[in-house]
DNA sequence: ATCGATTATTCAATAAGTTGACTACATGGA
DNA sequence: TCCATGTAGTCAACTTATTGAATAATCGAT
């Protein structure tokens, strides 16, 4: 029963709807937190039932209404508490991982797409993630942004998505390249890469 | 329904039982695919009732038999057939990095325990990929082991989790310290560390 | 003028995963 | 001797997560 913390974490950016939420959130708790529209609405449901969230339906023109949620005092308390809970050990499911693992009797070609796949995903990430920090040092350094007070929180996150972004980046480009070898197949441009 | 395709992925290495796959089975396929022992029981059998797998009984003297499991044709087959479907995209879930997303309205102090805790864990584990790759390599470099012709699957993997411990470890050192600095923690030496 | 995509949400049916307790035997240490 | 730990597994109850469809309005393109 985690979601809830990672969705009260989420709000702490500001309010948002279920959509909000399910489209990335402005690429935050997302990163490290995946989960379906249908979980975040239920969740977000129940959330409010306790109190942990209150809801704002805004009136759009030209599109459907929608309800906002923002933390409440109980929720914020609920999300200092979970901070001083022992987290659970991180939790992997990795398809592509497991493709690489059994790579040697499966259908390499197949596996090299899937890599390459994954690539071209991890690049747009990377500049998306460092468009974001960016936007968060508007020119100042990174010291001057850790002396300035804002939050750490969502710095330390970001930085961690960027290092393993580029982290999976170069792996993906060395394992595209010994099995294309291993395994005789041509060398064609990746979306993506020049 | 992908568990099944990292158990047969595991079962590559040779036959295991419900026991070894629970306990991480030579940390191969575990890294990248956590499932708790009940969940593997469960799917162990449902596939020997497929014929996915088949079980041998090992029985021991002074301790209990066991069922070693093994891949069928049938299962080979499933695996190559995964390898070649599309991925759906990688399902993380780390309550360390809600907690750190968090900090700024957290309780500083017990994030910087927990990243800590992260920090000894994944020195141990990057230890324990760094032996697996010796034992791999035999003395042999790199190149010489690829040339080989030996399996290249559970090499790659073992890559990807070594870098990523490696990764793990530099920002949770950095965290640390930065955490510390911004909340007037005062530095002491954490387990594993010299 | 209709088709498909986007915003925004809800419902119901399954599938998958987690938790806790329980059995059994053996070993090693206090 | 008793207790904890390790091996090896099973059962039942429960919580979560995934999938597919439905609704409803607007926008842009063909």
């Amino acid at each position: 029963m985690s979601l809830r913390h990672a969705v009260l974490a989420a709000l702490l950016e500001g309010e948002a709807s279920g959509y909000d939420l399910a489209k990335g959130f402005d690429a935050s708790v997302a990163n490290f937190w995946m989960a379906t529209p249908q979980q975040l609405y239920r969740e977000l449901e129940r959330m409010e039932g306790e109190g942990l969230v209150q809801a704002r339906v805004v009136e759009q023109e030209r599109r459907p209404n929608k309800r906002v949620f923002s933390l409440t005092d109980a929720g914020s308390a609920a999300l200092h508490d979970f901070t001083a809970t022992p987290a659970k050990p991180t939790a992997i499911r990795d398809e592509l991982m497991v493709k690489v693992q059994a790579v040697d009797s499966g259908d390499a070609e197949a596996v090299v797409e899937a890599v390459s796949a994954q690539l071209a995903f991890s690049r747009g990430k990377l500049a998306r993630y460092e468009r974001l920090r960016e936007r968060l040092l508007v020119g100042r350094g990174e010291e001057e942004y850790l002396a300035s007070g804002g939050r750490v929180g969502p710095y330390l996150t970001l930085m961690r998505g960027l290092s393993f972004e580029r982290e999976n980046i170069a792996w993906a480009e060395r394992t595209v390249g010994i099995l294309r070898q291993r395994h005789g197949l041509v060398t064609h441009a990746v979306d993506g890469e020049r």
